[in-house]
DNA sequence: CAACGCTTGACAAAAAAATCACAAAGATGA
DNA sequence: TCATCTTTGTGATTTTTTTGTCAAGCGTTG
């Protein structure tokens, strides 16, 4: 297992995956590269090369049975495995995410949520209760959690980030708007929603400029 | 204005603009490619290239203008325009950007709020009446709505979408991990939020084996 | 005001990513 | 069974993106 794959690569992972279960739900039992490449709107040739990094599973003459592909991509994934994962920060954006059935789907199960306002503590979303931040050390002490969802305000996120990491998170997945940095070897996402509405408008402003 | 840009580089935009915010948020007037470099952790070449896509922002010996860097970024991204912006789907996630603050700075307005089950309907979110989706074609025929945030299920994500199409929306931000192909000319940004989950397992999995 | 140091903008080089093209192998059908 | 058709896997090629380099220009200092 020499050859690394690039991140370009596992970025688009997760979009076949959704791909073929689309086709599962519908009951088609092969696929082509090709026929795959029209409905995604990629070239046959990167799907080839993306699914040859991880071995063939494709057949000369067949194409790819989708099951096991979906079965493959969902293995390199890590769908098999279970994530223990809480949620940091109750407000509108972590209930949200709370209440997101698919996460559970795809192998991360909410474990606890956590929160610093105590007219929130005590309420139940999604079946769990919301305990004060005040709890926190003691709760991952007990449980083993993989990932925190950082959905806190920008001036407390590097501050929680440090904590969780301290207490041995393995990755964070970050909403607050500033980038999170860490000394310790935790995978960070950071999702910045509000970029991609500005590349929207900026695309928006493109288009119309282009149409005169 | 013949060169075109890549969308690499549109992509990294707002990324530099959150960054020139928190400069002029504690009063740094100047900044050189190659400390903004070591503070997003990107190369200071990239920066210096990025930037002159746009034209010559900076000066030698000295470096870029915070303020006038921002305000040209700004310019670049739209943000002095402003975006006519109606939420579809009045759930969790729907609710959490309805009062996400930060879209009013950036140039969004939100103006209207839909959803289809009367439970919902009558509710204020952010100072705005959810409206029933019946609504929805009047409202759109009386006001200009540049963009459409798109919160529903996704099974019927394409309906909706085909239908703020026809209506003369410019824009699609969609949340439901379908992806969105129309064959107006609207411009759609998918958000795949669980894409982003599943890279974050892939990136831990991968991590604890290589630390074996 | 001259000399020095810093930093840009531009171009070149390198690296990464996407696409092309085709031999090889299995599927299909007569 | 055999000929034909389809489709993969892969090395070569092209394109895109990132990084490196440096002359030229500006600011700063004495």
């Amino acid at each position: 297992m020499g050859k690394k794959i690039s991140m370009a690569v596992i970025r688009r992972l997760p979009r076949y995956y959704r791909y073929l279960a689309d086709l599962l739900r519908v009951d088609i039992k092969r696929i082509s590269s090709k026929e795959l490449s029209e409905r995604m709107g990629i070239t046959a040739s990167q799907i080839r090369q993306d699914l040859n990094c991880f071995g063939g599973f494709g057949q000369q003459g067949y194409g790819y049975n989708v099951e096991t592909l979906y079965r493959e991509i969902g293995k390199i994934l890590g769908v098999e495995r279970r994530f223990k994962t809480i949620i940091i920060g109750a407000g509108n954006m972590g209930n949200a995410l709370a209440n997101y059935e698919n996460f559970r789907n795809r192998g991360f199960d909410l474990i606890g949520i956590f929160d610093i306002d105590p007219n929130r503590v005590g309420h139940i979303i999604n079946g769990i209760e919301i305990m004060h931040m005040d709890k926190l050390e003691g709760f991952m002490k007990n449980n083993v959690v993989d990932i925190a969802i950082l959905t806190v305000p920008s001036h407390s996120i590097s501050e929680v980030a440090e904590k969780v990491a301290e207490l041995g998170v393995k990755g964070i997945w970050n909403f607050s708007p500033q980038d999170l940095k860490l000394s310790h070897d935790v995978v960070i996402e950071n999702v910045h929603l509000s970029d991609g509405l500005a590349v929207l408008g900026y695309r928006i402003k493109e288009q119309e400029q282009n149409r005169v």
